[in-house]
Parts: structure tokens; C-alpha cells; sequence
DNA sequence: TTGAAAGCGATACCAC
DNA sequence: GTGGTATCGCTTTCAA
């Protein structure tokens, strides 16, 4: 095993000044950094990983946790677990899963061992029994989604209600009146974060602009396909003309079918805009309006948070939402 | 932040004594024993993480390395990284996320800075840039799956072999002469690890048994569903009476539609045989027979041998191949 | 700009 | 069965 001790006599300085040198926190002369830096990747050195926890009273760890609940979205939760971890490293850190049953109880294991110097948290239910803890220990945490209550704590996401109302002015700038919303089954609106505020800027957005706006889930997670089939009929046969779509992935081929079940055509016959989609909505064969969800966006304003609270040691809890993005691919159309 | 000292006057004993008492190292008699853990206990005590892994040199701490590729199967991946980290914990241990770009890079810097005690290896490919990597450092390795030359490794996995083999078995059993395999598209065969051991598994175990065997991948992972009915027909018309399938989820399905679709019946006219399935295939209108990859049970057993490795420093490279289980469901008739 | 040395909080050896 | 203490390898203060 290479030691700082080995760095310094090869460099010909004192452990101390490879500290520095290293880590950039004393100025170092030019000179003098260099040999340091060439000797220390010459000999392959990294600082142990537990005396520079113990010394540095910093791990460089931050904490995941996720709970994987029943309804967990594999590709989604992989995306963001991937995100998170990539931004993390960027800034030095590296990720420790929890995966503990009581998420409560590994936060606090971390928190008393000092493994971590954060949290992330992801995957946040309305009301997580995450966010007594978080406000309760030194740990700073960061939540990537918006819990019912909020206060206190440091939280990141899209911003789906702007999302949903941006989607809702599109079809109203295109001169459609009479809109729908295809959503999630009734269920995500109590057990995530996210499907009732894109639900809620879709409704008031509606009011405000005065249009005819109806919301309509999918019954069941397991008839995505058939459900969103049927409900756009429903849609089209009631003259709605736009369509704003936060569900399944598999019920957008379905929404697209049943436009072309009634003999008519996207954007000339009806307009389509999904709302925080986390998969490509290009690739159909009628490309479709997106407002995407962005895991990078999100996870990479997270980690900036946490990092910015261990480091600069400026935890100020709030909301950072992140501005949605429209992706145009033709699925809306002006209405005559 | 409580530390040692804090129990140790607490309970009225030194320092040695209660980490020897927690630690269980030494024998401490059962009075002392109990004001220790009273006093760890009341004081929400739990050793520094930095400071145990610089004096124990154990960091308790497994590195996880995961490569995540474009045609990675997110809920796979998830059950594999759940269950690896569930068993971890178990073991008293924690789990780090590699997830750097050059997986070698992520291995050799956990290496060098000593953060963990051993590594997992998740989504083996034949020719894996971790397996050299492994033989050449000093912290342990398990891979969970069999590269092409896994000489000096220790590796966990399904007996993917055995189990194709032993769905041949129940076929032939049942009287079954002329017999198909589904496979995964054909780029599966180059890629991962399993895949050729499934298709050899079938193919050996129908010539030992002279049966009339043919091996079919579907085309596309895009086109699971068009080509597994497609191919299935063809199994039909060809007068084959025996399938085993190894393929994409969505795949099954499509088989059974295409039974149904020449008015034929499982079991009555065609036998079905799932391996490797991680998903449940008893769900199905007809249930399927399974040879199931279980998770939990390739991580348990990784997990238990890195442990060995680690705590009683018996590394012995090798392979534990994990027994097939078979599960019926009534999916294969005796053929008359 | 650099160096000496005092911790950081455990573990585990050596005494008793 | 219990306690004192050297030690792990680094960070950081203090001094020069």
C-alpha cells in the first residue's frame, strides 16, 4: 500500500505539503506541486479512504436511499440511481446504497457511523417517512421529488405543474378549446409526488384560459394499453381536440392507434403533448410533443445543492425546481 | 457525535473492554457485557466508520460494479443490485455504486484508496475488462455470471447449462421427440455470458438424447413479439411438440397467442418450458413450467463466498453453479 | 512557501 | 476478565 509518506520521500518534501499539494487547500509552489504530482502518480497513490475520513472529518460518500416499492419503475429508478451516482462522482463523491426495509433506520445507521457526508433521497411518496428524519439529523439530505410537506428540507425536481400548464398553453395558443388529460391510474396520485402536480397545472391552467379540460386515468397499471385505447376514443367521440398524456409508456402506441382507429390523423385531426416523460416520445410514428423529465437536470442540481451544503456548509432548505423544457416534434397543430 | 469513551464511562469500563464486548473479539463477562450494550444502546452509539476501517483495516464496504449498456434490462438489473445489497447487509456490510465510465478506472481507485473490502461483479460479458482486472489486485472479487476464461476468479451463477438441459429432460420424459428452443436475438449470444450457456445446455443434452432439436433467436429484442409468434407457427407447422423458452417476457405471450391461434392447447397438443426467467411465469392465461434465475439465490452465495474471502481470508477461486430449480405448473403433457 | 506535530476515534497487542 | 496504549494514515494548526 502507497502512503503520503511514500509520495513525500520521493518528492522530497514533507507529508504535509503533499497533503496540500494534493488537495489544493494552501497554496503550493509551482515547482514543488509538480514533483508531488508526478511522484504520487508515479507510485499509483490515492489517500486511504478511512484516515482521511477520520481525519478530515469528510467521507466523501453521500448516502442513496430508495426504497423499492412494488410499483417502482425499473428503467426510471435505474435512470435516476445512474444520474445521481455520475453527477456525485463528478464532484468527488462516491454513492453507498441503502436499501434497508425501514429506509429511516439506514439513514440513521449512516448517520451515526459518520459513513456519509449526505443523502439523497430518492423516489419521495407524498408523505415519506423520510422527511421527519432528514429534518431531524446533521446530516444535510437532498430529496429529489417534493413531499407533501416540504418544510425545511432541501428539494429538487422538475417542475411538473409548470410542465402541465406549459402543455395546456400549447394546445390553447393552437386554438384548441375543448382538451384532455390521459393520466396514471387513480393510485399514483396518492402514492407519488409528481402525477398530482402535473394533474393540477393541467386543471388550473385549464380554468384559467377558460378551456373545456377533462382528466381521465387509467384504471389499472396492467391495462395501460387497453384503457388509454379506450379512453382516447372516449376523447376523440366527445370532440375533445388535444390531448396532454402523463401515463405508461405503452399507452402512448396506444393513444396513437386509436387516433388512427377513427380514421384521423395526428396533428391535423388532434394534438398531442406528454408531460414528463422519461422515454424518448420521438421515435413513434407520429413523433409526439414532449416535456420531458430529465434525470440529469435533476440530479445534477441535487447534487450541486449537497454538495454546495457538506462543503461551503450552506444548507438553505427550498424548493429548486427546474424549468421545463418543450421538445417540438409536430404533434401539435393549429386549429382552424 | 458519541464516541467509544463516552460508553465506556458510562458504563464504568475502558475503552479495550467495550470494543472488544461490541465487537465480540474477546470474551467479556456477561455482566460487563450487558452494562456495555445498555450504555451503546442509550447513547445511540455506533464506531466512527472512518476511524474503525484506519485501525481495523476492514472498511465493511463491498463496491458494486455495474456496467450499465444500452441493452441493459433495468428490472433485471434491479432485482440483481437489490439482492446483492440485501445480502450484504446481512453480512454486516454495505454496498458502494461503480458506476465511472471505465469500469477498471472504478475498481483500481477503490483499490488504491482501500474504501472497500472486496467487489461484486454484476453483468458479466464474456470478454469483461474487469475479469483481468481482478486477478491483478488484491481486494477480493466475486462475479455474478461465468466469463469466457473465469481461470483465478470466483464466480456465482445459475447452472444455466444444467437447467436447459433439465428442461430437455421433462420433455423428453413426457415422450417429446421433436423439440424447439426460443431464444434471445442472436447479438445476446456475443454479449452475455448466459445466453451461450442456455443454448449449449438444450442442444448437448437433445443430442445425448437424440432428439430432433432446432434452435430459433428471435431477430430483434424490438420485435420479441412479432417474431416469437412468427416462430412459434413455424414450431407448429413444422410438427414440433416441445418449446423451450428462454427469450424476452413479452415473447410468452406471443407463444401462447400462436398456440391458440392454430386452435392447439398447452398441454394438450404442445409443451412449454421457461429457463432463466426472472419474471413469474405462472401468470399466464396457461401457466408456464420454469426453471427460474433467482436473484437472490446467486447473490446470497456471492455474498457468503466474498465474506469468506474477507473475514477468514480463504480466497478460492472457482465456480458455484447454483442448482436449477424446477417449477410446474402443468405447462408439459405426457404425449401419447 | 514549507515543515513538525497534534489530533481524528477506533482496534488490538501487551500486561496484569 | 479487564485495562493501558501504540498504532492506523491522513488533515490541519502552529511555527518558521
Amino acid at each position: 500500500m502507497v502512503r503520503i509518506d511514500d509520495v513525500a520521500k520521493r518528492a522530497g518534501v514533507s507529508i504535509s505539503t503533499v497533503s496540500y499539494a494534493l488537495s489544493g487547500k494552501r497554496p503550493v509552489s509551482e515547482r514543488t506541486r509538480e514533483k508531488i504530482q508526478l511522484a504520487a502518480r508515479e507510485l499509483g497513490y490515492l489517500p486511504n479512504a478511512g484516515a482521511r475520513m477520520l481525519a478530515g472529518r469528510r467521507t466523501h460518500i453521500f448516502a442513496l436511499t430508495e426504497p423499492f416499492r412494488a410499483d417502482t419503475h425499473a428503467p426510471s429508478h435505474m435512470a435516476f440511481v445512474l444520474a445521481a451516482s455520475i453527477a456525485a462522482r463528478r464532484h468527488g463523491y462516491d454513492i453507498l446504497l441503502l436499501t434497508d426495509e425501514d429506509a429511516s433506520q439506514g439513514m440513521r445507521r449512516v448517520e451515526a457511523s459518520g459513513l456519509v457526508d449526505g443523502i439523497i433521497v430518492l423516489d419521495v411518496a407524498p408523505d415519506d417517512e423520510r422527511v421527519a428524519l432528514a429534518r431531524s439529523i446533521r446530516t444535510p439530505s437532498v430529496f429529489v421529488g417534493v413531499p407533501r410537506d416540504a418544510d425545511g428540507l432541501m428539494c429538487v425536481d422538475l417542475d411538473f405543474e409548470a410542465a402541465a400548464a406549459t402543455a395546456v398553453d400549447r394546445l390553447a395558443e393552437a386554438g384548441h378549446r375543448k382538451i384532455a388529460m390521459l393520466g396514471y391510474p387513480a393510485a399514483h396520485y396518492e402514492t407519488t409526488n409528481y402525477a398530482p402536480r402535473v394533474r393540477r397545472g393541467f386543471r388550473d391552467r385549464a380554468r384559467e384560459l377558460g378551456l373545456d379540460a377533462v382528466f381521465r386515468p387509467l384504471s389499472e397499471t396492467q391495462f395501460a394499453t387497453e384503457d388509454a385505447y379506450r379512453l382516447t376514443l372516449e376523447f376523440l367521440d366527445d370532440g375533445v381536440t388535444g390531448v396532454v398524456l402523463n401515463s405508461e409508456e405503452r399507452s402512448y402506441k396506444a393513444v396513437l392507434d386509436a387516433v388512427s382507429a377513427r380514421g384521423m390523423d395526428v396533428p391535423r385531426d388532434v394534438s398531442l403533448v406528454s408531460v414528463g416523460a422519461i422515454f424518448d416520445t420521438s421515435g413513434y410514428h407520429r413523433a409526439i410533443d414532449s416535456i420531458p423529465l430529465i434525470p440529469e437536470r435533476s440530479c445534477d442540481l441535487a447534487l450541486q445543492e449537497l454538495v454546495d451544503a457538506v462543503e461551503r456548509g450552506h444548507f438553505d432548505p427550498g424548493l429548486r425546481l427546474v424549468d421545463p423544457e418543450y421538445r417540438s416534434y409536430g404533434s401539435v397543430g393549429v386549429l382552424d
